[in-house]
DNA sequence: CTGAAAGCGCTTACAG
DNA sequence: CTGAAAGCGCTTACAG
């Protein structure tokens, strides 16, 4: 392997000469610049980064904690992630939690994963990465989990309430009040909505957004139902609501999933879609896509979330000023799942 | 930060001895052992990564080069690869390439991003990886593309024909035979077959599995037709071909995504399914548990490809003798959208 | 503008 | 069983 010795030696300078030419920095004469560039090109020279993250104490790396990479979202976040670090020529260091089985909608079993979180943690550390990204499988609280650490760390796609700590969602209120709004202008006034589990934070912001709207147009009702995000319960709720409610003309699921059960109940039980029924879901997954019919609803910015993410860890290593909670705005997707009455 | 120095003046004995000690070789008597672990524990001491990194020429670290992150059946495979990394104490460095825009449904044109594609592995290499996973966004022939490296490559869910390169992917021939012979045991005579690309290297295998499988079976009979891995190619090719083969009973799409287009078009066309026509899939993609009928089909051994790509770098890291082409069973998943007749 | 030298935190022959 | 010492490939004051 070919070294900066090597360099120094085969262009007559000294090694903290060709140390300087690499970086950029001191001042050293074109000539000697050109001189050692041309044979640095010529043997394909490439520092070795170990030695520089020896010297430098950084690995010039982020470290990337997903909580389960096969979780819906999660790709791609990181999508978005890995993107904006190639652009600053960062690396990233993935640490995959694997905690699908045991965190899906039981989220505050996450404690008991107290330890294997900081376990993670400190395995990057030790990698010297310059921050940390904790990459959660659902936008919800994570306080009291992750220990001090003295590098930055950015939670994304979920935040902490603990103070001085760095976080990039999505904007919950927004994205519901656009239903609500977008409803209201097709003429619906009587809204069924299946939400996630009532402690559920999207659930909790969703709904504020809900009664907010409620609360500046008498005109419209709404009733409510928790579910817990899957296609079966969201088929059942469907069914239980449009018999108690026979007046109402939309309905909301908080979820594709649960939209796509509701789509499925309301046919078995006769209902021409969106003729007798507008649907909207929510997360535009692909299956949204591929329902009949095409199904309405809002997409999460995920890949902006992961370039936020990192940009915001940036700005942390530099110690620039940040912004402690950025929520990026959703971006409605209309297809055919409501009609104007 | 806490060094291997400072381990070594607590305990009263040399750096070196520290070493042995935590590397667990060389001759350390059990009292000097038991001391120098107690300060170790004490101070939470960590060996810094990079500097072993430097003396060693390892990172300990393995490349993972992933075509594209948000492509579909990606994480899982990750998912295989970080958790088997991890139980053998392998960091993992992602680097994701994106090529889902430049490359989906027209992999010829990988030669075009050749540059950027070694470009990627040097960058790895520069980090010292032990070795590198190549993870495509689909099972293909990807020859021709990387460049000799000085360290282990394995080819995942893809391969290449070049000689002593190593790969694992899953079985087709198998799964293809599978899927003939539960149709044909269920009565299915006049088989209807959605094929992928002709010249995909999918479509290929299982083709010729079926022309096995017909070769013994001279009482059954199929037709093919081959479509682009989507949803409507699914739903058009599907309803061409009933009222071409109006016998046939059953319909095999070799993707989830084009069985259920498949499924739409059948249904608008006023079809009983399964009664009037069964159909079968292929992936095992979320869709195949939402569709109603819900989907029969085949499921991609996804993990373990990611574990068994990372057990054979390693067995190649050790010099180990190691099979060159690992080819995994898919699993069957049987729901409701066959009936026997 | 350039170089000699110290040092980052480890590992590993080698000597005792 | 243990230690002194060289060295991995860089960066960075410091001196000239």
């Amino acid at each position: 392997m070919v070294t900066i010795r090597e360099i120094a030696k085969q262009a007559g300078v000294s090694i903290a000469t060709v140390s300087y030419v690499i970086n950029g920095v001191g001042r050293v004469s074109d000539d000697t610049r050109r001189r050692v560039n041309a044979i640095i090109e010529e043997t394909g020279f490439k520092p070795n980064k170990m030695a520089i993250g020896l010297k430098t104490n950084s690995a010039n790396t982020i470290g990337l904690i997903a909580e389960d990479i096969s979780s819906d979202f999660i790709p791609a976040i990181i999508c978005g992630i890995t993107e904006f670090a190639e652009k600053h020529d960062l690396n990233v260091l993935l640490y995959d939690l694997h905690f699908m089985d045991k965190l899906y909608n039981r989220y505050e079993n996450l404690v008991s994963f107290k330890n294997k979180v900081n376990e993670s943690i400190g395995y990057l550390l030790d990698f010297h990465v310059n921050g940390i990204i904790y990459l959660a499988m659902n936008d919800r609280d994570v306080s009291g989990i992750i220990e001090p650490i003295d590098r930055p760390l950015v939670y994304a796609y979920c935040y902490s309430s603990e103070k001085d700590s760095y976080s990039v969602s999505y904007d919950n209120e927004d994205a519901s009040a656009w239903v609500m709004d977008y409803l209201h202008s097709k003429g619906h006034r009587n809204i069924l909505i299946i939400a996630g589990p009532e402690n559920s934070n999207p659930s909790i912001r969703r709904m504020e957004a809900v009664s907010a709207f409620i609360a500046e147009h008498d005109d419209t009702h709404v009733h409510t139902r928790y579910g817990n995000w899957e296609f079966d319960d969201g088929k059942r709720l469907a069914l239980e609501m449009i018999d108690e409610y026979p007046d109402s003309t939309a309905l909301v699921a908080m979820n594709d999933l649960m939209a796509a059960g509701a789509i499925e109940g309301l046919h078995e039980r006769g209902k021409k879609l969106p003729d007798e029924m507008s649907v909207i879901g929510f997360d535009d997954r692909p299956i949204a896509s591929y329902i009949s019919p095409r199904l309405t609803t809002v997409a999460l910015p995920l890949k902006e979330i992961g370039q936020n993410a990192v940009s915001m860890l940036l700005d942390l290593c530099k110690g620039k000023e940040t912004q402690e909670s950025v929520r990026l705005k959703c971006t409605p997707i209309e297809r055919n799942s409501v009609r104007e009455i």
